[in-house]
DNA sequence: TTGAAAGCGCTAACAT
DNA sequence: ATGTTAGCGCTTTCAA
């Protein structure tokens, strides 16, 4: 626009100082909102800011600071490959969200098994504050240890609880799957039967828990439990095997909602219907379960959420604050018409 | 492991020098693969750098250089939204693998409303050595000057074409849809009709464009136009008027699979069948195409293969190379049950 | 081929 | 409340 903004390099603090009438430490102390500077210093400064259209310099800033203002968003390999997971999409969107209203930067990590220790060297080098990792799986130690260098705040689908980790994000994994339990009673099923999550993940084991839990305290015992690995055909499988055992089967919680579409399919061979013989409730309400026939009763996690709750903690713990070393994202109950 | 790795900082390059017996500026060649640097001096610094571990500091590196190593990857507000969108979430992925192989770092940034132009200072304060744009919307002038101050590469679903961007990677939309109407016509179908996209969106033009070719080359003229705006519901929409205007179609193409899947429920309700009546071809080949009943005949699109070109060709135009202004990248069909 | 020296743009004591 | 002065760890002329 004017003239300033045609030269050629970027304006620097000392531009701005010589311009304010003030000293170098003076405009970064503006810069980094001190609060020992006169107001009309400031403001001088703030317009000689403006007028010559001054960005700092982030190299420069973290060199002397030695602080980087960014932060690492580690996605294991075994998460990437399934990327299209709209559940870690969400959450990467919530992150991103999160980190807007701060003066952090988000360095996403996509980790392929040739640059593990690349990944590690990065993280461990100074490139980073803090980092945030995203992990389907129990068996992944390789982050664990990490805490002790560098801040770091686990999330998505947490390590085996048996680890102490430092901070970790999750859903409540456990109150959504009672809760669903509960609603199927609810609606006068008795015959709850469910197909579980593997039990060397954690979300595997909660979800089994919290329904367990459920119908017992209802007064109830489950009609069955069949586990699968969370893809649809794993459900299918579990769902026709629950079946053989207890035909008269009137309701089935699957872990999540892949699996229940894979349930579906297996009652409709069975002869049955959904909602009708039997009513079915998934877990994640991933982008299946709204256009699913019938569109599936669901726990909607809150990725997004989870996301962003996952970045300010991290900051928080940047910035020394005091944070839970575990925080819990509440569910909800989606009811469609599977139920 | 070994003792100094105990001590509290981080190793520099200063140390490294001391233990190899050399400058700090030979050690800072050997690190960057300088020429000319003796063998045997080389090698002792090497070991230098094993027995320290150490590790480059890039804000340094930075300030020093005045090259960031870093490329942002700028996702306008309209497609976070849509982020679950199985196709953006694959191209970040692309992104993120290309760059793993080499020095690059990446920044995401979601934009929000409220922070638009942090992003613009952000980038042009010299954060990045260059951007990365992904765009659904023709009218995003935002970001098209910003390629004369710094490399950017737009990519996924790119801007108008009227405007002179620079550097863009695309699927061949064009291409991807004379391939569907060949399979139609191959198929034996002879009233073939098309749901386009909208006019206002170059891959609407483009898939509408290749297909009238297509049919033009075959003797044929389309059975009919329909526009929709790439949702289920238009799709629907577009199909009834369809089967209005000329109830003997006997094929339809869909610009993208989720107006296909529309125009599938369309033409259930009026008592016909896919493929037996209506052959249904749609473009994309996102998560529903494959699970549909039947499964959708569809384009493919290469979206980890576009993130990774997308990246590459941002880092030669970082390093000064030449490369192409447009690159188109191919485009499958992916045969299935609806045809 | 190697080293010396001068910064890169900023922050952070320390003075004043 | 403001200025002075050292660096932060690296790259890069320029000499040797």
């Amino acid at each position: 626009m004017n003239a300033s903004m045609t030269s050629g390099s970027a304006p620097t603090l000392e531009m701005v100082a010589a311009r304010a009438g003030v000293s170098r430490a003076t405009v970064s102390r503006v810069v980094n909102g001190s609060p020992k500077v006169s107001p009309d210093v400031a403001s001088a400064v703030h317009e000689a800011i403006a007028a010559l259209n001054y960005v700092p310099n982030r190299a420069a800033r973290s060199l002397a600071s030695r602080r980087t203002h960014a932060i690492a968003l580690v996605v294991p390999e075994s998460t990437a490959r399934v990327f299209n997971d709209p559940f870690f999409a969400t959450l990467v969107q919530g992150v991103g969200l999160a980190l807007a209203d701060t003066e952090y930067t988000l360095s996403m990590l996509l980790e392929s098994e040739a640059h593990i220790d690349k990944t590690r060297r990065y993280l461990l080098g100074g490139n980073v504050d803090g980092t945030l990792v995203v992990s389907h799986h129990t068996g992944d130690h390789s982050y664990a240890n990490l805490s002790r260098s560098l801040p770091v705040v686990f999330g998505g689908r947490p390590l085996d609880s048996t680890e102490r980790v430092n901070h970790t994000v999750d859903v409540d994994n456990t109150r959504g799957a009672t809760q669903a339990a509960e609603h199927l009673v609810e609606r006068g099923r008795r015959r709850i039967a469910t197909i579980a999550g593997p039990l060397d993940m954690p979300p595997g084991v909660d979800r089994l828990r919290g329904f367990a839990d459920a119908l017992e305290r209802a007064g109830l015992s489950p009609a069955g439990v069949e586990h699968g690995d969370f893809s649809p055909a794993s459900g299918a499988v579990a769902m026709r095997r629950l079946l053989e055992r207890d035909p008269a089967i009137d309701a089935v919680f699957a872990a999540n909602d892949q699996m229940a579409i894979g349930a579906y399919s297996a009652i409709a061979d069975a002869g049955r219907s959904v909602p009708h013989d039997i009513a079915v409730v998934g877990f994640d309400d991933d982008r299946y379960a709204a256009t699913a026939m019938p569109p599936l009763t669901t726990v909607h996690q809150p990725s997004v959420e989870m996301g962003a709750e996952m970045a300010r903690t991290l900051v928080r713990l940047i910035e020394g604050e005091e944070v839970p070393e575990v925080t819990l994202l509440p569910t909800s109950l989606v009811v469609r018409e599977s139920t």
